[in-house]
DNA sequence: CGCACATAGATTTTT
DNA sequence: TCTATGTGCG
């Protein structure tokens, strides 16, 4: 009796300690051993759920589906106290309660995004105090696979201090096989055969198997030799790119059974969000772990895999009960985020998809307004009217940043930034050029690349002659195959360059420049990172180069600068900074967080790039056949759905309001064409919408002028700038003596402010940390208000 | 070697 | 239509 009714009163007593959470959110979080698939609905509290779980774990173990305690008579009492509200002292009630609590370093936990790492990291350290947080191996599959790689990639017969390549990097490697296979690049563009080798590397498939597999195929016959001297070239140079860094762990756990048991040892639970982005290496990395203990639990949503493309296998959600025995499978369909309206219209063109388990959304909140769709005369009239309907919402008490303007490819958006210039809104590109992806920043970064690994070829390739020195192809040439024949490093060669005939005429040059990386090698190994960056501009003649290009070269240093303030906070967070783990921190480093909710603007991005966020506002532009869904997808009843997908996603980012809209006529690259309005709009029930028709309008006379300035947009956005009084700078409202927070260091009050560029470098005593430096734009720092 | 001009190619891209 | 690349000349 006392045994039954003390389970129950620990139910309660966990029950009322998640008690913000919906039923099935707390069966998520208490079903702790075992394989567990969360199928999260967009906006149904999916981090919420995986944060507590953690929680759950840490702090109860199994407690929930234990049966075999028992508990004396005063900590009966306690509980029911505690379920009365009459005490919270929850160390007690963790004393009474957890079985077998998880110790956080026993949890792995991966999400696809160092973004989402991070939110994630936070949150934890919010609920469960930074000791535990810190414990907690909350990564991406790249890092975390990255930080095994660091320990045991030699038993591959690589070097532990492997470099890793972006795909801008392995295109370069690509580009140069090519040309010493003799195979064309109109034939073979560098980017199909990149995509079929990640294809293969996704899959398992090594160089040989896939030579295996040619057979008589002439295509796959070459892309097999490429393969095969891509990956040649990656291992002489010690470098993964992307792919091998998930092949190569997987590998290893298949080869040495021994490592796999540690690892399985070391995260007995673990947690995957995003589950229905994952390949099939991932998956397979993920089973390989989990297959020990079995404590594996998956988060995703099917209707929101829109990466097939990238070799993500909604297979991998699909089948996971079948590939998992005993599967406990939780549907989260409550949405918390978008009016039933919305939710209405959504779930009214996801049914149409075969492939995928059924589920509806639903919320308890507001009916909401009816989805309005505008049927445009043409892609200017279109934009126009976004830009009207975006001063109207702002007029009637919104922001500019509660409206999203979200379309299928990035060549959309110019038009639409250019009626945003005309009226005045203000606004935000998200994706385009990244900033890691800028020529100075590349630049910059090879430059640290080379000091750090002399060996590093494809590097220095890149800024040999960057300044200009005078180093063309054919000195170029001979310097690589005097490295690759004598087995030498690049710097080594350059060093003697005297010796070998075919150099002497540029010996000096590339003495000189062998020197300047042997002296800053040297630097680093004392000099902080942001000192050793301007050594590095200075030595190398960058900074006078870039001086010398005016306005443009201006710019350009005022991105390095922004590297430096990256390099600065970097040195303060991490805990033993070097430039190796710096570069190794920045290659898995991504900007798909320059999203910031204290700008006050439009956003505008691909509706890929939109998943995750939610916005009050959102206009989904280009609603038609051939755009969305992409023309590309007609013959495969599979790529139209996931089209369909990309739509869902799109229409369950919206909270309050959400806009379609088509055009009668589009230009696009260059030609007009007249597409059909899209499929989607069809499939959405009549009544939910609000129709707009503004061709009718035109051919009865009354045409709305529509006329949106053909001079090209970036001239557009030069004339406004240079009538602006100053560029304006970054908002920077931190003072002396102001209460600020910080994600990682917490709570502190700032000592000083130091202006600097256009950021601005604050000293903070933190109240648990002490002073630390930090730059306000780069940090992730908020003033705390004091009322 | 460096610049001016021509030309292809243009879904989507968490690392 | 735009823009990131490649080629040919000075």
């Amino acid at each position: 009796m006392a045994e039954q009714s003390f389970r129950d009163l620990k139910r309660s007593a966990l029950q009322k300690y998640f008690n913000k959470m919906n039923s099935q959110q707390k069966k998520a979080v208490f079903t702790v051993n075992g394989p567990v698939l969360v199928l999260a609905g967009a906006g149904s509290g999916k981090t919420t759920v995986i944060v507590n779980r953690i929680a759950n774990m840490i702090n109860f173990g199994d407690a929930y589906h234990n049966e075999t305690s028992k508990a004396s008579e005063d900590e009966i009492n306690f509980l029911s106290d505690y379920i009365d509200g009459k005490t919270d002292d929850i160390a007690k009630l963790k004393d009474i309660i957890a079985v077998s609590p998880v110790k956080p370093w026993n949890i792995l936990a991966i999400t696809f995004t160092n973004k989402a790492a991070g939110e994630l990291r936070t949150r934890l350290s919010n609920i469960l105090g930074e000791d535990d947080a810190r414990e907690i191996n909350a990564a991406t599959f790249h890092s975390a696979c990255v930080r095994i790689l660091r320990r045991e990639i030699d038993k591959l017969g690589y070097s532990n201090s492997f470099t890793i390549y972006d795909s801008d990097d392995s295109q370069r490697v690509i580009k140069s096989c090519l040309s010493d296979l003799n195979v064309s690049e109109q034939q073979f563009p560098p980017k199909a055969i990149l995509s079929s080798i990640s294809k293969a590397k996704d899959n398992m498939l090594f160089p040989e198997d896939i030579e295996a597999s040619v057979g008589g195929d002439f295509r796959k016959s070459i892309i097999s030799k490429v393969y095969t001297e891509y990956q040649k070239r990656l291992k002489n140079s010690n470098a993964l790119d992307f792919d091998d860094i998930i092949m190569l762990t997987v590998q290893l756990f298949i080869d040495f059974p021994d490592v796999l048991e540690y690892y399985q040892n070391r995260y007995r639970y673990i947690l995957v969000d995003e589950y229905q982005d994952t390949n099939h290496a991932q998956f397979k990395l993920v089973s390989l772990l989990a297959s020990e203990h079995n404590n594996l639990c998956v988060v995703g949503d099917d209707d929101q895999s829109i990466y097939k493309f990238r070799g993500a296998t909604i297979e991998n959600i699909l089948n996971f009960e079948n590939q998992f025995e005993n599967t406990v499978v939780i549907h989260l369909e409550q949405n918390y985020r978008s009016t039933q309206r919305i939710l209405n219209t959504a779930n009214s063109i996801i049914k149409n998809n075969q492939g995928r388990k059924p589920k509806t959304l639903w919320t308890d909140g507001e009916l909401g307004d009816k989805t309005v769709v505008y049927k445009a005369q043409d892609e200017m009239d279109e934009a126009k009217f976004i830009a009207k309907t975006i001063l109207d919402n702002v007029k009637h008490g919104g922001k500019f940043n509660d409206n999203v303007v979200l379309y299928r490819m990035n060549a959309q958006s110019n038009i639409i930034e250019r009626a945003f210039v005309q009226s005045g809104i203000p606004y935000r590109v998200l994706g385009g050029l990244k900033f890691f992806d800028r020529k100075e920043i590349k630049d910059v970064l090879a430059y640290l690349a080379v000091i750090n690994n002399n060996n590093d070829m494809l590097r220095l390739k890149r800024i040999i002659n960057e300044p200009k020195r005078g180093l063309g192809e054919s000195t170029l040439t001979m310097l690589e195959e005097i490295t690759m024949d004598l087995n030498i490093s690049p710097l080594e060669a350059m060093r003697n360059a005297a010796d070998y005939p075919v150099l002497s005429k540029k010996a000096s040059v590339l003495k000189s420049l062998a020197k300047m990386f042997d002296t800053l090698s040297d630097l680093s190994k004392t000099l902080p990172l942001d000192k050793l960056l301007d050594e590095l501009l200075d030595k190398s003649g960058y900074r006078e180069y870039l001086k010398s290009l005016g306005d443009d070269g201006i710019n350009r240093l005022e991105n390095i600068n922004e590297l430096k303030s990256t390099m600065i906070s970097y040195a303060n967070e991490a805990e033993e900074p070097s430039l190796s783990s710096f570069l190794e921190e920045i290659s898995l480093y991504t900007d798909v967080d320059k999203l910031d909710e204290f700008v006050d603007a439009v956003y505008m991005m691909t509706i890929h790039s939109s998943k995750g966020l939610e916005f009050p506002n959102v206009f989904v532009v280009g609603m038609e056949e051939g755009i969305f869904p992409s023309s590309r997808t007609f013959e495969s009843e599979d790529e139209i759905e996931e089209e369909r997908r990309l739509a869902y996603v799109a229409f369950t980012r919206a909270q309050k309001r959400l806009y379609l809209s088509n055009a009668a006529q589009r230009m696009l690259f260059g030609t007009t064409s007249r597409n059909f309005p899209s499929r989607f709009i069809k499939e959405i029930e009549p009544d939910l919408i609000e129709k707009i028709d503004n061709t009718v309008k035109a051919t009865t006379g009354a045409i709305a002028v529509t006329t949106v300035s053909s001079i090209p947009l970036q001239k557009q956005i030069a004339k406004i700038k240079s009538n602006e009084p100053s560029k304006q700078p970054v908002e920077i409202d931190f003072a002396e003596g102001d209460r600020v927070k910080h994600n990682i260091f917490g709570e502190g009050t700032v000592i000083s402010v130091r202006k600097m560029a256009n950021d601005a470098m604050l000293e903070v005593d933190f109240d648990k940390v002490g002073t630390k430096k930090l730059m306000a734009n780069f940090a992730k720092i908020n003033k705390i208000d004091n009322n």
